[in-house]
DNA sequence: GTGAAAGCGCTAACAC
DNA sequence: GTGTTAGCGCTTTCAC
């Protein structure tokens, strides 16, 4: 590492000029057979690795995608790294406790998916989850090294999405598709929650409802509300008739909820089939939190109360009872994004486009 | 996005040269207020995002660390992208069936840790998941951007880590600690399997033991069989008695392998409590993959078989029954990559760190 | 406190 | 085919 060495090393061993180094390394069949050789051979006795900067500079293109999350505010940054302590390794119980829960399986999925795409597309992905205040300076910064940029809604204010969209293209995640002159990637939230709250009223026939719904700031959460609406209108359901509680979308959350729905005897056993109540959650995380709680109780899912998430969360599928919930395609959305930004590179002139992705009902135990 | 403005564009229009824009942006109390302003000024109302190439450039350095992973072979890239047609939302019933389960939680975490400490040390990060032929030039070419990379082990040849690591730091995840004269970070995988199949010979006295072990590149894979086998040793349990299939780390290849196992009724119903047998696997997904096919088979765990894992996966704690398994420190893994590689930009002469994160046997209702 | 000027390492015309 | 020569947009001495 004392000193990387850069085209003109390799032009100079190898006898040419930079010029022709560069063509070797871009497009290899303009340059003759024996150059060609002379010049990799160089580059593998340099140790020679272009500088990624100095080719997006001179190229006036990274690359590049930039992927920006809210930043996983719930991780103990502090914690020690020091090395294993010998080899002693501590056993312990499991309790089944208030371990803390990976709540960011949304993203992950998203950013897989992008990162596929962009993979595919010829890009790399650099990624950056901010949190409090420094946030815009990283968006900022991140935007400076990118070809364009994928916002997941709302955690960027408007002035600086709009400043940074002067330079590169913005689509913005999983928020409603607002007029904003942005490319926006997002789920059929509100139809999906319509349908499986139909299925709830109309399969099942319980009018006896409770929604539980996300932190205020979720765009995909007002859309999942209306959809419920929607149903309950459909259903010739009173509104009044069914509390909306509010919880964060955490599983710690759900939790905390169901124990005060039991407590305060708005969920609980059923008296008779006819009496069973449902929980509509709008996230998976949420109803998980719900179904530990009701097993814990003694209250049974399906039998005395349905339970239904939303997001498709692996979780859900080994849950018990297993979580009916409304997938949506987050690989997908994280695959649409990216495609959204080559696609606007490609042709600047484009008219911003609104993609909205197909979810589907998963019907399983706790609301079959 | 016409064109993006440049230093020289804020220059122009606030009446100062381009160092002091220069100035502004990075050492703002170095220039006059009055200047400043003025400056602050032009950068918004023209749009201005700094570009972080030719920052990068003449300041040698990115301020990027890299990751590089293995691709995700397992994802169908040629899904259509199209829109939702419509607002029809499909209902569909999930069985349980083989849906196609994302294997990838541990890079997941990974990941997570690295962004988290990048992000603390002022560095954003770059991603690259790279498969088949094209890795190599991926990964030359995610070289060239970035400060340092972090690579798993066995992903990347010897060969083309050492080009690389002319250039920039190059740390080492998850792999054996060979004297290869990079830094490397990893778990206590020896220690940990040892003490947890020690916990199974000792504390439930089951010696009728069988090993699934995960991929043969694993090296991770290898330390933890070769942990395994001290603790036989330890237990005075011969080495011939005891099988050792071979994985793939997957929960499907885990369930097909338990069929063999149960068909040839190497595992099954205890006839007595003394008779109780042990599935020692490699990974946690295994160890998931063979529960699931224990609980149809109706073969009672922990009654009848005792079943551990390895890795910590959060699937674990909501598996049925729960996993007893060996959590390694992802995230942590992750951070401490990060932090290898800043500790060497800090100080380049640094002899080649090992740093070996320690582990912890987590009991549960698999192997209490 | 501010400006002038020399690069950083590469690509892309344009010549030959 | 290969070489020459401008930049790409910024940081950073070194003057003033």
């Amino acid at each position: 590492m004392a000193k990387a060495p850069t085209v003109y090393d390799v032009a100079e061993r190898s006898q040419v000029s930079i010029a022709t180094v560069s063509r070797v390394l871009r497009s290899p069949d303009t340059v003759r057979e024996q150059t060609r050789a002379r010049v990799l051979e160089a580059v593998r006795y340099l140790g020679y690795v272009p500088s990624g900067n100095a080719r997006a500079l001179a190229a006036r293109r990274t690359n590049v995608i930039g992927l920006f999350f809210p930043g996983h505010d719930d991780i103990d940054v502090s914690a020690d790294l020091s090395p294993s302590a010998g080899s002693e390794v501590p056993i312990v119980v499991d309790d089944g406790g208030a371990a803390a829960e990976t709540e960011n399986l949304y993203f992950d999925e998203v950013l897989r998916g992008a990162e596929i795409e962009a993979w595919r597309r010829g890009f790399a992905l650099m990624v950056a989850a901010g949190r409090g205040a420094s946030r815009e300076a990283l968006v900022n910064d991140i935007a400076g090294r990118v070809d364009g940029l994928a916002v997941l809604a709302r955690t960027v204010s408007d002035d600086l999405l709009a400043h940074v969209a002067r330079r590169i293209p913005v689509v913005v995640l999983a928020g409603s598709e607002r007029d904003d002159g942005f490319d926006h990637v997002s789920a059929s939230n509100r139809p999906g929650m319509r349908t499986l709250a139909g299925h709830v009223f109309e399969t099942h026939g319980v009018r006896d409802v409770i929604y539980i719904a996300g932190p205020d700031d979720s765009p995909d959460d007002a859309e999942r509300l209306q959809g419920f609406r929607e149903a309950l209108v459909e259903a010739g359901i009173d509104q009044a008739d069914v509390p909306v509680v509010h919880g964060d979308f955490t599983r710690e959350r759900g939790r905390a909820i169901a124990e005060q729905l039991v407590a305060s005897g708005r969920i609980g056993v059923a008296a008779s089939p006819a009496a069973r109540r449902a929980v509509v959650c709008s996230n998976d995380q949420t109803a998980l939190g719900v179904l530990d709680v009701l097993e814990a109780r003694g209250i049974r899912v399906p039998g005395d109360v349905l339970v239904t998430g939303f997001d498709g969360i692996t979780a859900g599928r080994h849950s018990r009872p297993t979580l009916t919930t409304v997938h949506q395609p987050m690989v997908e959305l994280g695959r649409a994004a990216v495609h959204a930004i080559t696609a606007r590179l490609d042709d600047p002139e484009l008219a911003p486009q609104s993609l909205t992705l197909p979810v589907r009902v998963v019907l399983r135990g706790s609301c079959p």
